[in-house]
DNA sequence: AAACTATTTCAAATAATCTGAACATAAGTC
DNA sequence: GACTTATGTTCAGATTATTTGAAATAGTTT
């Protein structure tokens, strides 16, 4: 890539000149010598190899061309001022990003008020946010040492990370009404096997080419990208399996979907949890980030 | 307004190292020295007073808000090279400009047309249409010391300016089929001037608020902006008056406005022309757009 | 015409940048 | 572990760019 021809400070000349009306005004305001204005333009319509000024004895007025490169000059030194007030907001305290990851099963749209609550703060922090199943959520987790969590469980390693508790949520044993399951009463985990198990794929990596197992030990088992397929095939009346309450709340309301008659029950809890390390405390947007996330958890109760 | 804290080849130098790899490849590539890279980044670290790069002895990585330091500095890297293809355009024989000054009578589609034409050359000019009714049409073409003039008929000082002919415009008298004139017969000048003349008001500054006469002689005038107005105004029965056959064709057509049984006709042929000084001559950008707007009057024929 | 102001030119002074050599550190090789 | 290679830093001196101030030129005002 060629380095531009000209540089800012030619620019800043160029557009003192006009903002003051005068050569010398210009000078004046920069705290310069005339003669440094003149030169500075000078070097700018020779590396531009352009006129930009009639120079009409006295008063030297703007060209037509050299209107339009003020105006591009302008557009410049916009965007370089710009700069040097992101380096002022980043040489803060704030992070550039924050790294969050979340689990697929939790309600995306509470995930996704808090993360615009948080950005409507205007803070020059981005945010990046990777949505995982399973032991995917994990694994990304540290591997791109994202700085934020949001998981279904979390129990290992208490020493290292700090948990924040959120709202539980309630996974439920569902089918489409007209599936056999639907009607059955008092069904016995081994009475599943014949039938065919839905299953949101582990977005882990050492799983993506041998999927690890069914939940329920069934022999048959279709491994779907995310809940809201899995809920699509449910509605189809392809198989049985789990999902969170929150997704197919809706169908259960409606009577599409029908929780099937367990023994031993058709629902279980988890208990998410608002994760980061401890050893590496947040920055204050990851802070921030968190408590808006925590917040519209909680609001949506 | 202050300086940038940065300059254009600190930007430069930052975008070389991640665009070739390395400290050294950048100064490879700039054709520098190694120590010339280091100088400029540290340079630009200290005067953003940020951290650019997180030194881990051999290898340096961007830290976080380096990259988006180095995403700005890109933004801006851009804007400066596209001052340059500017300046080398306008440095070229196009002009910056070119003014053209139209007369409201004539067919706007065809002028518009015509400067899309010459926009999508994506040359570096910039047009300027005016639109003036009458006598204002020459006097900003005069006063704004425009390029080019479209004007409904000219024969003045023919010495001075170079014409090119257009298709020829008829003016027609019509009134709504409502009102009394429409079904007249053999109506002499001298019978109007009892009935409502409209007229379209002269844009020229002596005119705005002493307007001139009517045409036809008439006791009571309107004066309205522009012919679509006028259009408007007829249409609704207020009166009678000129109007362009191609801005009262449609209306013709359906028989909602009709031709005035005038002695001595009802129509009068303009032979506008397109106009330019021939003391100074186009440049090239304005010779194109009086071509590309020849063309589009021509076409649509 | 004289006083004034705006702009340019030029040589000398100052500041910014570049260079090249010396040094430090890490990674790969034997 | 010793050797090699590559990367990035530091520093003093060389080079280049910019600024200065004085003098010259030209239009404006009094």
């Amino acid at each position: 890539m060629s380095a531009p021809r000209h540089n800012l400070d030619q620019l800043l000349v160029l557009d003192a000149i006009i903002r003051e009306g005068s050569f010398a005004a210009a000078a004046k305001a920069l705290h310069r010598v005339p003669s440094a204005v003149t030169y500075a333009i000078r070097n700018l319509e020779e590396s531009l190899d352009i006129a930009l000024f009639e120079r009409e004895g006295r008063r030297s007025v703007l060209t037509q061309a050299g209107s339009r490169v003020l105006e591009q000059g302008r557009a410049i030194l916009k965007e370089a001022r710009s700069l040097d007030r992101l380096a002022d907001e980043l040489g803060g305290e704030w992070e550039a990003t924050v790294h969050i990851v979340a689990d697929g099963a939790l309600p995306i749209t509470s995930i996704v008020k808090g993360v615009q609550t948080f950005l409507a703060r205007g803070l020059p922090t981005r945010v990046r946010l990777d949505i995982e199943c399973q032991d995917g959520v994990l694994e990304r987790f540290q591997r791109d040492k994202a700085q934020l969590m949001l998981t279904l469980d979390f129990d290992r390693e208490l020493g290292t990370f700090a948990l924040t508790p959120l709202p539980r949520l309630e996974m439920v044993m569902v089918s489409s009404v007209e599936h056999p399951l639907a009607s059955a009463v008092k069904i016995e985990k081994n009475e599943l096997t014949d039938y065919l198990e839905l299953v949101v794929k582990d977005t882990a990596p050492r799983f993506v080419d041998q999927p690890r197992g069914s939940f329920m030990g069934t022999q048959h088992v279709i491994y779907l990208p995310d809940f809201h397929a899995k809920r699509l095939a449910l509605l189809a009346g392809i198989g049985f399996g789990w999902a969170p309450r929150h997704i197919v709340h809706d169908d259960l309301e409606s009577g599409r979907l029908k929780l099937i008659d367990m023994v031993g029950g058709n629902s279980w809890t988890y208990h998410p949890r608002l994760v980061h390390r401890s050893t590496e405390p947040l920055g204050p947007a990851g802070m921030q980030l968190a408590n808006d996330i925590k917040e519209a958890f909680t609001e949506s109760e």
